[in-house]
DNA sequence: AACATCTTTAACGCGTCCTTAACGCCTCGC
DNA sequence: GCGAGGCGTTAAGGACGCGTTAAAGATGTT
């Protein structure tokens, strides 16, 4: 048995085996969810090398399931769907999947593509939880505390701090911020990054007005120091 | 105007030409071949950032040419072919590449999935450093540092120590380099450069008033020395 | 349909960065 | 040795971007 495991999500029950079956077939570890919510939580608890995915889903919709992944994984999805429409697939795609089958599917195609998601698979091993020495914020459960309190952070919220936090340190223009959170087709209009920038900050930094965790860039764009750095 | 560089390679023209202008049209920059030597010798030429490539071709296969490629290159390969059937596939997602699409496709679509494949490049990409003796230059984590220490540099700094710095040892007139920083009108009026030159050193040199990295070429320009050179 | 939550938009004060000008120094030519 | 032009340096002005607030618009829920 290899040590790669995969999530199947998918409320088909016969598809769902199918899927099982043959990756098992392929010495691969596979769970399988049926719904959205069991979805996220198994993601959390598994931690799996790779999500094949459906988007009619109960409780929360495979989209949805993406959106929330892409705030703190990186690991490769691939979307089967029964639609074949180009706005649900270009939506999906642009939503962070990495490829989409349209069903009904040959299985040695989607093996294929399988094996391609996984030799490029980079090893970044992110942590789901980020801990600085004034908040923490934990993207598998999506809860963020300051000294111990919760606080609420919206769902933009979340990415915007999702994109910076997963690369601290690293200067993120406000372009490539744009993009990732609104999607590849708002690349400039900065408006509104002001605001929601304030907002994180006055939910996380100690001090809202000198930012030590989320700095600006001034005409560049924000960067994450995850330990507060000098100041 | 984006810097992200895509190879096309397909024998029909129409559909050559068609690509490039839907590419263009989102500011990728676009090269193309129509067929497999050529398409090898101008991947070794302009090194694209990704590679989309029909699968029927004169002189060298697209699967020859995939083949060939994946000795040297891990760049994201879509596959663009009128065949549909599950052993193309097969074959081509196994041999390397990233993405199958099967002709006639959607434009859409495939820009999707081309972002979707340059999306994940980013990860890959190794970050480019430029280390001297006394300070270091990181541009893709947009940090610099002398003696360990961060030293804050403004977008037009960045932009500047960027120039000099990618040609290296090489002369910079001063008008490439407004022209390069400022943009192709204000190709004279070099007194903003010298005010900025002033600020990058004394930023970066260890004795800015006798600059060993960014040196002057009285009359001509700039040249930036990464080892500081002979004094 | 009313409400609550989140996102977008607009307006304004403030800080940073870019520009501009002035001045001294150096180099080179006469 | 003298003058001119180019360069380095400094300081001050203004333009622009950013933070902040408040309110309108959008979205989902009861």
């Amino acid at each position: 048995m290899s040590d790669v495991r995969i999530l199947v999500v998918d409320d088909e029950v016969q598809i769902l085996r199918a899927l099982k079956t043959n990756l098992e077939a392929r010495e691969y570890a596979v769970s399988t969810a049926s719904d959205g919510e069991e979805a996220l939580r198994l993601i959390a608890d598994v931690n799996p090398d790779l999500l094949i995915l459906d988007l009619g889903l109960p409780k929360k919709s495979g989209l949805d399931v993406l959106r929330s992944l892409r705030t703190w994984s990186d690991i490769p999805v691939i979307i089967v769907s029964a639609r074949n429409g180009d706005p649900d697939k270009i939506a999906a795609l642009d939503e962070g999947a990495d490829d989409y089958l349209t069903k009904p599917f040959s299985i040695g195609e989607l093996m294929a593509r399988v094996r391609a998601a996984l030799r490029r698979r980079v090893q970044t091993e992110q942590s789901a939880i980020v801990v600085t020495p004034d908040f923490e914020v934990d993207f598998s459960k999506g809860v963020a505390t300051r000294r111990g309190e919760v606080v609420h952070l919206t769902p933009l919220e979340w990415k915007i701090v999702g994109v910076l936090v997963h690369s601290e340190g690293r200067l993120v223009t406000q372009r490539s911020l744009l993009s990732e959170v609104w999607g590849p087709h708002y690349d400039n209009e900065s408006g509104y990054l002001r605001v929601h920038m304030t907002h994180i900050r006055r939910k996380l930094e100690p001090e809202p007005a000198r930012p030590r965790y989320f700095r600006t860039e001034p005409g560049i764009g924000y960067r994450f120091i995850a330990d507060g750095g000098p100041r």
